[in-house]
DNA sequence: TTGCTCCTCACGTCACGTGAGGTGGC
DNA sequence: TTGCTCCTCACGTCACGTGAGGTGGC
């Protein structure tokens, strides 16, 4: 789809390494990340050019999105490090994969108890928007403009520094208003 | 439920003020987090006790939680204040919720689009998991010990700085393989 | 030679965490 | 007086962002 100054053979069996940029691109990360993964340990180039540029093979692009997706799955690089770790020092194979199965299934339930966090938030966030929606109708008819209020405090006409209730909501049952419209006016 | 050392008047009208602790323990976040936002102008205390303590109404509660929800909604507490810019400053509440709801429509939408993430990654790992599952079984019978492969290059016996690969594996559709199970080891 | 991509410092940012040293109130 | 909670600096951390000044390769 995109097309990069990348180098692309396609009918090439083994691929020409990617440059730092090529990998940042196929990956979805910047440059500076790729750069920062290197820094703890995470990813090496397979080699240098002559120039001390970075070269990658196609396995780097896997590597990457594996750190991306831990990362979006809300492991720390640190942890993902310790991952790494296991797995380059494990006695066998088959005991590595018994730990990263393990982490992985700790993954598994806090994502799905992220999941619902946030489903609840949306949830939240579409009762906010019908409440608020309300104030849309109510808004030229019921509400008292800042002069009519400030006039009748002191006779002077001022900018108040925060907005005037909406008289047409006092009407409403308050304890029914969402968290996040009450949020907005609570202090 | 949490027996605290709050002030707890269970058949009290006017709540005594909550002191900063209380009120970190009852929004869920650090004191310290709570003067992080007084410091960005987001809360402020009601009043100051004779030693300077903060002193905060119930409707801080309020206010805190709603931080900490945007907060996990992904806004970061710069977007929090404009919110709270955009409250303070319009020339009407009627405005106000204009602009509010539509954030939170915006909102919405990314937070679909963020919990769409998280249930693709919920299945990656599930897969994931299932396939790591199969590597349990094929251990005992199939790994190679570090020695045989080893001693079949160069003859001493070293213990490898990765794991070998389980010859099981080799038979095993590679395409399939999971990202988050290439992902380790690739490179 | 021009342009683009890369290189290595190294300081900045965001949302707090974490002491350091001191004071207040039952 | 002891304990607990609070106070104000102020530096540390995490995952990079963002220049600064310089080199490489078609």
């Amino acid at each position: 789809m995109a097309s990069s100054s990348a180098p692309n053979n396609a009918s090439a069996s083994k691929s020409a390494p990617l440059q730092v940029g090529d990998l940042a691109r196929a990956s979805g990360k910047t440059v500076r990340a790729i750069h920062h993964y290197e820094e703890l340990g995470l990813l090496r180039p397979d080699a240098r050019s002559k120039g001390r540029f970075r070269l990658y093979d196609a396995s780097a692009v896997t590597r990457v999105r594996w750190i991306g997706k831990l990362h979006e799955l809300g492991m720390s690089l640190t942890e993902i490090q310790k991952v790494v770790a296991a797995w380059e020092t494990a006695p066998s194979a088959g005991r590595a994969m018994a730990e990263i199965r393990a982490v992985y299934r700790a993954k598994l339930e806090e994502t799905r108890a992220q999941v619902a966090r946030l489903r609840a938030l949306e949830g939240e966030l579409e009762s906010s928007i019908l409440y608020l929606d309300t104030c849309e109708t109510c808004e030229p008819e019921f509400l008292l403009d800042s002069s009519a209020l400030t006039s009748k405090k002191n006779g002077s006409v001022t900018v108040p520094n925060r907005p005037l209730e909406c008289p047409a909501c006092e009407l409403r049952d308050r304890e029914a208003e969402p968290d996040l419209v009450a949020g907005i006016h609570a202090q």
